[in-house]
DNA sequence: GTCTATAAAGAGATAGAC
DNA sequence: GTCTATCTCTTTATAGAC
């Protein structure tokens, strides 16, 4: 692999381990098995790395999730194997911890690709709840939007209770409490 | 204020803005007016101050829970309040920032206050929800542990939204949303 | 493209005077 | 208790040779 590829994976497994702050270029080089004139030949710096593996996390995170929401199924269906997916729980969202960060979020550049996949995220979700709605599946009363961001920051906060646990327990359980929730507004015989 | 009194205070602060990686003692001596000399008599280090200050602010927060919690009310409408009340939310929770400082999750000691402030809140919503289904406030078949990790979980997550969009509307919208299919549990006539 | 040298600033303390 | 001096390591680069 090419040394600007090594950079951006190293920079990758850095943000997602030790957030922006705590990342250096050094450790970057080091893991990627690159010296210091290469990482600078390639990026103009610490911002420029992590923009570029911010985009890259970001572009996977999407289409992981696009491919749950777009298979077969439905709707609860689709937002259960999308929650329940394989996940590594305790490493937490590797681009929901950057909003933690307090230089990506001082930064627009940093912090526009956090923003959009977060945003097509929620959009993503409402689309799929609303379709469920119409399609007589789900309570006629029940509001897209609210639930969607309720689905995203229950995935998000779950991650946080596994963080402090130091257990994926946790994480579960809250995934069970909202799709409990959510079961309570299914329509019968959908 | 004493010196010692005014590290904490500043510990907080930082800790709460920029993360335990990202908070050096240099800043903390300079935001509480405090020499070096001063600092490393009343603390042996950088852990051992944040140790002081995120002991105070799990103490806080709990208090601030409770009194939300133990209010009166249906088990629906305390929940709502605490969910509901006043927060900065794009300053985020301080004690769940913690959980994706890789040096705080690594160290016990420093772990241990954040992991027993979200083991308390889960304990305690589970409570208040056992107590509104044994009452008949809540369906039968409502899961309270569950249920209590969803809620928590929102919260959480609700702050990530928020500081991603730079914009406190997904917080509130996910609050809504939860409490949106909580009510779809709510039996009639409670 | 990649390497080594250099460097100003900050992190995180320790030592000893006052 | 607080202050100043000192110290080692790391951060985040830049410069110029190969």
């Amino acid at each position: 692999m090419s040394a600007s590829e090594d950079l951006i994976a190293s920079t990758r497994e850095l943000l997602w381990e030790r957030g922006y702050v705590g990342t250096s270029p050094r450790a970057i080089q080091q893991r990627a098995g690159v010296g210091q004139g290469s990482m600078y030949h390639h990026f103009s710096g610490k911002p420029d790395l992590a923009l570029a593996a911010i985009g890259r996390t970001a572009e996977e995170m999407r289409a992981a999730a696009e491919a749950r929401l777009s298979g077969p199924g439905t709707a609860v269906e689709r937002i259960t194997a999308y929650l329940r997916r394989e996940r590594d729980v305790l490493k937490g969202c590797p681009i929901g911890r950057l909003t933690q960060d307090p230089d990506v979020i001082a930064d627009p550049a940093l912090r526009r690709p956090v923003e959009e996949t977060f945003a097509w995220l929620r959009d993503r979700l409402a689309g799929v709840l609303a379709e469920g709605r119409d399609r007589g599946e789900l309570a006629a009363g029940l509001d897209p939007v609210a639930t969607a961001c309720a689905v995203v920051a229950v995935l998000q906060g779950g991650y946080v209770l596994a963080r402090a646990a130091g257990s994926a327990e946790p994480f579960g359980q809250a995934v069970d409490g909202v799709l409990g929730l959510l079961a309570a507004h299914a329509r019968p015989g959908a």
